[in-house]
DNA sequence: ACCAAAATTGGTAGCGCTGCCAAAAAAATC
DNA sequence: GATTTTTTTGGCAGCGCTACCAATTTTGGT
């Protein structure tokens, strides 16, 4: 039994030591399992910790020893779902080889996005996160003075600083256009959140249109909304897009969310998917398999995105750009 | 213009000094922006910090004063909306403040909990926030034993450590059942998924009953499903419901997202709502009032539950329990 | 011009830990 | 039993910064 009351001044290893009587090295070396030590020693520091309740300052020994174990992720949003599946897959590995993750949020302007990483360096980090590859010339300046190492996650089509994981933005717009032309959809729409702030979008945006455009196909309309992407976005937007064009017989999202949008606006409207309309998104949510028909979209490997970013920074991989690909779910909705 | 290449060994502050021309001292308070110096000072050394891309050490800081500016967060989930927006909520208010927020997830286990808690502390944070009361002997000893603050969110039923911030879970469960009695339904069912871990959802599901007992109204059934919510697994549980209780006339979800399930079900199926089965959930998620017909549900102050708790933490609040409530939506499916 | 009060400044002792080194103890060898 | 080898141990100098204090400069009043 340790006691109970709120200990005024925290306990310091030295002071395990001389509870144990050995030497504060000895303590180190016990609690960190590394250098040798005896199994006597090891006991009496054990027992010691227990009894006064230590718990070891990581913020003193990071300074003591350089590498600090914190990984800092600077990402967009915690709203778009698409961040948080990240976060866990990396969460996992790092907490596994017992690294913390530290995060904030941007809000997709690049200027927080600066300010956040300069924040985020004074910790010393053992690698920063970012979402993809635009970044302002302040943020790549000192992160590369930083000498730590910078994983840019869920974009390949760009120049990566050190490390990326992710996915073609592009490719994957090209396929969803590919898979409509297939399909035999010519009256093709598009409805889009923010392009200029998420650029990932954009890029998709970019490899569909080229594509149509390929086969000779010109894009009937677009509708594009200031704001995050949101369920309730996509409606609206779908909704006042089909007012100006409604002759579309398919529309590509910027993502599943605003296709879900897109979804309840045809089952409240009663226009049949897809018989009438097509609907193609982006991500491969779970919810949007969930729906009556499901989603015809592309399944993107955030978790998985995360987890090989934990693991190239952990082992310390040379510079590497990791395409993890996409996932082409056929749905009932195209 | 500063040197681009990597730099070996990262700039100290007494590299800036000897730069500026000054004592560490001096450039120490000017970057804290704190304590009397003059202009003359405060330009060369700002110069100098520019010239040379000096990025301040706060692990060298922290341990030299005291304070971390550390906030830890030790959440179930990040699939969970829940828990994101109330970090989103708390960010916006740390960062404002100059806070960090570290994190890491339980996955709703009470043992991996007490081992980050573990791991947090040795990060000295400034407080520790934690979902709910439910917490092992150990994880309340090293709280307590921290003399960190503690904020225990969304729930405020029980007993609290030190600061609470949140709703009554059970009042929600209530308030839930009295609004479907006063809607004349009487054979009514329960969906939800694992409640030993989510005690949170148990709450409501006991205020639930109680209301429904007190009225005379006895639970039909209900279908109770292993491991998380989500959409498609509370579209299954209905399903399987329904299959045992064809004759309910409503049900009341563990969340917004088993009750999306739900209503998926019944639209797939053409079980008309609210006519024919109504359905009521929890949390007032934003793509819960984007569905053809918006649900019937409750909204729960999670964003404001991490603004309110950064603003606690920071203010240094003495022990409290904040009681944000939560807003009964009236949708179109109960 | 002189002295007191106020503003500014630099030196230095830690913060709690780790890494290095040399000393001490234990084990192995002849 | 003496000597070498190996294992275990403790002391102490930093890590980069802040807090405190004393020294210096500036300002203001007469």
């Amino acid at each position: 039994m340790t006691t109970d009351f709120k200990q005024q001044t925290t306990v310091t290893l030295s002071e395990v030591a001389e509870a144990a009587g050995v030497g504060e090295s000895t303590v180190s070396r016990v609690l960190r399992n590394h250098g040798s030590f005896s199994g006597k020693a090891r006991e009496r520091v054990l027992d010691a910790v227990e009894r006064l309740g230590y718990v070891p300052n990581r913020i003193a020994g990071t300074l003591a020893s350089a590498g600090s174990r914190l990984v800092a992720f600077v990402i967009p949003s915690l709203t778009n779902i698409v961040f948080p599946d990240v976060l866990r897959g990396a969460g996992a590995v790092l907490e596994e080889n017992h690294y913390q993750a530290v995060f904030s949020v941007t809000d997709y302007e690049p200027e927080r996005e600066e300010a956040l990483v300069a924040a985020m360096l004074a910790w010393r980090p053992t690698a920063v996160m970012l979402a993809g590859f635009e970044h302002t010339g302040g943020t790549l300046k000192m992160l590369r003075a930083s000498g730590c190492r910078v994983v840019e996650l869920l974009d390949i089509d760009g120049i990566a600083i050190d490390l990326a994981v992710g996915f073609s933005n592009r490719e994957a717009g090209r396929a969803s256009a590919e898979f409509l032309l297939k399909r035999g959809y010519r009256r093709i729409g598009y409805v889009g959140h923010d392009l200029d702030r998420d650029t990932r979008a954009g890029k998709r945006f970019d490899g569909f249109r080229e594509t149509l455009n390929r086969a000779g196909v010109r894009l009937v309309d677009r509708e594009i909304r200031a704001g995050a992407s949101s369920v309730g976005n996509g409606r609206a937007a779908l909704e006042q897009l089909l007012r100006r064009a409604p002759g579309l017989d398919a529309v590509y999202f910027s993502n599943d969310d605003m296709a879900l949008g897109g979804y309840f606006h045809c089952l409240a409207d009663a226009i049949s998917v897809p018989t009438r309309l097509a609907l193609f998104g982006h991500n491969g949510l779970d919810i949007g398999q969930a729906t009556p028909q499901p989603l015809t979209t592309i399944r993107t490997p955030r978790v998985a995105t995360g987890k090989l970013a934990a693991e190239l920074v952990i082992n310390d991989h040379p510079s590497h750009v990791a395409d993890l690909g996409f996932e082409l779910i056929e749905g009932a909705t195209a």
